[in-house]
RNA sequence: GGCCCCAUCGUCUAGAGGCCUAGGAUACCGCCCUCUCAAGGCGGAGACGGGGAUUCGAAUUCCCCUGGGGCCA
């Protein structure tokens, strides 16, 4: 097979969607599978929408999610340019070939005709299609209507195909049906296999606007072929508008690539993923703490699985394994608890392999939140580096660097009231920070082991089990009923800290908690 | 409306006619560990959308229905 060569199609009409990062993962999985290319190609037809602040952010983004290209707007390539916007005299090229050529002919209907077509033919409950009105103008009439300040768009004559010569080809196949013959375009799915479409379903579709612009399907085919592009790996949604395309390759003398349509990530509500569902840009991802590698092991579960049993895989396993027949057909559902939880395990292996690189992370979360500067002195660094330790394992995302540690960046916890009314109420919670006051005002050094032989002793001498001591304490020191190791933590804080929380927790507890 | 795609635990999925009493992971629930949480260990509950057909035998093949999704400037 000769080399294969892969796209990435963004348009940069906003941050990268979660759904296409995925699909281009898989395009670039597929890729460096067969050892072929990427071809990053920016589908900025829309003016009113596109910018070249999305454009630079979807760079950043597939760079962040670790997927490169070999050719793109940025990095040039012998078959550029790579900006459709940049293109146009390409598709004006193709369109003028169709014509020459008799494949498409003017048409001058306007918008507001073919409207009123399409809605007589749903007054009459049949399909609509174009009647095909503007094949059989004459010279002057096309004159007159031009003279008339009208402008054609370009349609495709599907006429053409019925010619016998085409259907020796097999991707134009006569069947018999009740006794009747139809033509079938067929399309070669890697996934899905042979699927027919009907080529009386199809109508002669506009290829070119009146206002000169090229049609999605018309400009896809263009770039997709001028781009040497061998697969094509998308979203299913594009199965539909596949015969039109195979059509356009056949009429301009082409072959076409090899078609693999991919299911569609769906969110919850088996609704398509878009920005109704919220966080479905991939860099809220990273600004959530979502690391690259655990988010291509995940996205690479989504419709396929390399073997059973095992789901961790490197991304260097993932491309060895890598098969498309392999991939499945049905739409998966994103499910972001298991990406929670595929976090974790990276983050726990990246906490032993590479803590600073979790520092950095946390320390920038922390900014973002407004709980530590950007950037940080080097003390501050440290400070989060020791928090990072403590913290531990607990960080699968960074919602939970807050949920477990924001006390350790705020000048007084932000005491949770079930906590306090829990155990910070009463008496009983009143003599044990007193207690702990008491034991840990001169204790030297102020060291986690330290801190709890002393408390274990206290605890002991007043006949009270470690739970009972320890829940108050962690509630006046954090503000929490959960969270890391207390001694471990106190170290961290520091005795001046600790003492000054457990003073004011006192007067909390002996207020009965209004004061709270 | 026409056409196309899809359908196994809540979710990601394994399953290519007998290996299925349908496996794993996640989420959930319980127990253990333990200063709480997290992690870890052990255990539990949980699915082949429905109906036909083919076959000695169907989650697996075929048809219909239902339900979801998509395309038709």
């Amino acid at each position: 097979m000769a080399s294969v060569r892969t796209r990435i199609p963004p348009s940069p009409t906003g941050y990268l969607h979660v759904g296409n990062a995925w699909a281009a993962f898989f395009n670039w999985l597929f890729a460096r599978r067969h050892g072929g290319q990427v071809v990053l190609r920016i589908e900025d037809t829309d003016p009113t929408r596109s910018s070249p602040e999305y454009e630079r952010a979807i760079y950043e983004d597939l760079r962040w999610l670790g997927i490169d290209w070999d050719e793109g707007p940025d990095v040039g390539g012998p078959y550029g340019p790579y900006r459709q916007s940049e293109r146009a005299h390409l598709y004006r090229q193709a369109a003028e070939f169709l014509r020459e050529e008799g494949f498409a002919y003017p048409c001058y209907c306007t918008p507001e005709e073919v409207e009123h077509e399409r809605q007589r033919a749903a007054a009459e409950r049949r399909p609509y299609r174009y009647s095909g009105r503007c094949r059989s103008l004459s010279e002057a009439e096309a004159r007159h209507l031009e003279a008339g300040g009208r402008r054609p768009a370009l349609r495709l004559d599907l006429s053409r195909f019925h010619d016998p010569r085409w259907h020796s080809e097999g991707w134009l196949q006569p069947k018999r049906e009740d006794g009747a013959e139809r033509l079938y375009v067929v399309v070669y799915d890697l996934i899905r296999g042979e699927v027919a479409f009907a080529l009386d379903e199809l109508d002669d579709f506009i290829v070119v606007r009146s206002d000169g612009t090229a049609l999605y399907n018309f400009a896809n085919v263009v770039d997709d072929h001028g781009m040497r592009i061998t697969h094509v790996l998308r979203a299913v949604e594009h199965l539909s508008n596949t015969p039109r395309q195979v059509l356009l390759y056949r009429a301009l003398g082409w072959d076409p690539p090899q078609f693999a349509h991919l299911p569609v990530l769906v969110g919850p509500d088996r609704k398509k993923l878009s920005k109704r569902h919220g966080d479905a840009a991939l860099r809220e991802f990273r600004d959530e703490l979502y690391l690259p590698e655990a988010l291509r092991n995940f996205f690479a579960l989504m419709a396929w699985y390399p073997e059973d049993g095992r789901e961790i895989f490197s991304t260097e396993e993932l491309v060895e394994r890598f098969d498309l027949s392999q991939v499945g057909r049905a739409s998966p559902v994103f499910d972001r608890q298991k990406l929670v939880w595929m976090n974790g395990e990276y983050m726990r292996r990246l906490l032993k392999e590479d803590p600073d690189r979790v520092v950095d992370l946390v320390a920038g979360y922390l900014s973002r939140h407004g709980l530590l500067p950007d950037p940080p002195t080097p003390e501050q660094r440290s400070y989060v580096r020791r928090v990072v330790e403590v913290l531990g394992d607990r960080i699968k995302e960074g919602p939970d660097v807050l949920r477990y540690g924001d006390f350790f960046f705020l000048d007084l916890p932000r005491y949770e009231p079930q906590a306090v009314a829990s155990q910070l109420a009463g008496p009983q919670a009143l003599a044990v920070l007193q207690m702990a006051r008491g034991v840990l005002q001169g204790l030297d050094p102020f060291r986690a082991e330290a801190i709890e032989a002393a408390l274990r002793a206290a605890a002991a001498e007043h006949g009270l089990s470690m739970r009972a001591v320890v829940h108050p304490i962690r509630v006046a020191l954090t503000g929490k009923t959960v969270g890391p190791g207390l001694f471990e933590l106190m170290e961290v804080l520091g005795r001046e800290r600790v003492l000054q929380r457990l003073e004011r927790a006192c007067s909390v507890a002996a207020g009965a908690g209004s004061a709270v």
